[in-house]
DNA sequence: CTTGACTCTGTAGTCGGCTACAGGGTCTAT
DNA sequence: ATAGACCCTGTAGCCGACTACAGAGTCAAG
């Protein structure tokens, strides 16, 4: 996977290992915009620079960015993985952290799969209520304004904390 | 269209059943702003209005936004609603519409039930495996770093069409 | 006449995670 | 010298469904 270093690379700034934005974009496979916007997040702390301005990374941004990466795919948000580098940057080790964040996404998950699964049975209820029923006239569609189905079925959407 | 409402819309208002938008949002549980965000979205066409233009509407926009309520409950968007709405006022029968649109929610629902249940599974798998592990150390933390979670889990995310 | 409740329009902010410019400057090969 | 690839900052847009003003006008009661 090395790929061939070019020597205007190896003697611009510092020595081989130093990478510029679009050679970290294609060697991580995340874009080049996205890069900058996780430095604004605080996901990557301020790389160094030549002197023209140009962001200059160490190796290591790779490993980063595949942290970033898995953390994302356990569900961790840009925020949460942002404290959690945070941490470990302040010297703590953020394992236990860590366990909370996936125990807590296990147990919403959970929830909101009860939700989904409420709201299939519902769905597949009126559909077979409606195959049943043919065209009912209505105001708009009789289907839906003589259908059982709860309010509270809302519930499917954002069960995120706060608001309402 | 409607006609003139003069002073005193309070007499007029009640017994023939035109309101105001505070009314219909206290009688709907629709806030006010949303009331104009929905005319706004095609949603409840243009309602009449006072000399000083106040908005007067006819007691039958309450059925609408309960039609409205029921179609989200059953996981209609705002734009599907308003396409339906539109049929509906061009003289069409929107329920054949209606009953593909809850099929095709149907359908969509249950390749999402799938991912996230492998997402759960793979959740449980990792969290099982940490407990086994204690803490590990690592650039920042050793059991994400080590984990076997593979990056196709973004796909409890976004599943809708296009991109990517 | 004043108060206070109500309404109007128009615009912008929210949430998350990007993505897309515009309008420059820098670097490298020919 | 110049083309073209690369990089910079700063800003705005996207998705959906709201939600929140600011600043102005309206209306009935006291």
């Amino acid at each position: 996977m090395s790929r061939a270093i070019k020597k205007s690379e190896e003697r611009d700034a510092k020595p081989r290992g130093w990478l510029k934005i679009g050679e970290v974009s294609r060697q991580s496979g995340i874009g080049i915009e996205t890069l900058r916007f996780y430095e604004r997040q605080g996901l990557l702390g301020s790389p160094g620079r030549t002197m023209s301005g140009y962001r200059m990374y160490d190796a290591d941004v790779l490993d980063r960015l595949e942290f970033i990466k898995r953390a994302q795919a356990l569900g961790f948000s840009l925020a949460e993985i942002a404290r959690i580098i945070s941490e470990k940057e302040a010297g703590q080790n953020p394992c236990s952290e860590v366990r909370e964040v996936v125990r807590r996404r296990l147990n919403e998950l959970d929830e909101r799969l009860k939700q989904l699964q409420r709201y299939r049975r519902e769905l597949a209820a009126v559909l077979k209520e409606w195959d049943e029923a043919g065209d009912v006239e209505g105001h708009i569609c009789g289907l839906i304004e003589g259908s059982k189905v709860r309010h509270s079925s809302q519930e499917h959407k954002r069960f995120k904390k706060g608001k309402r």
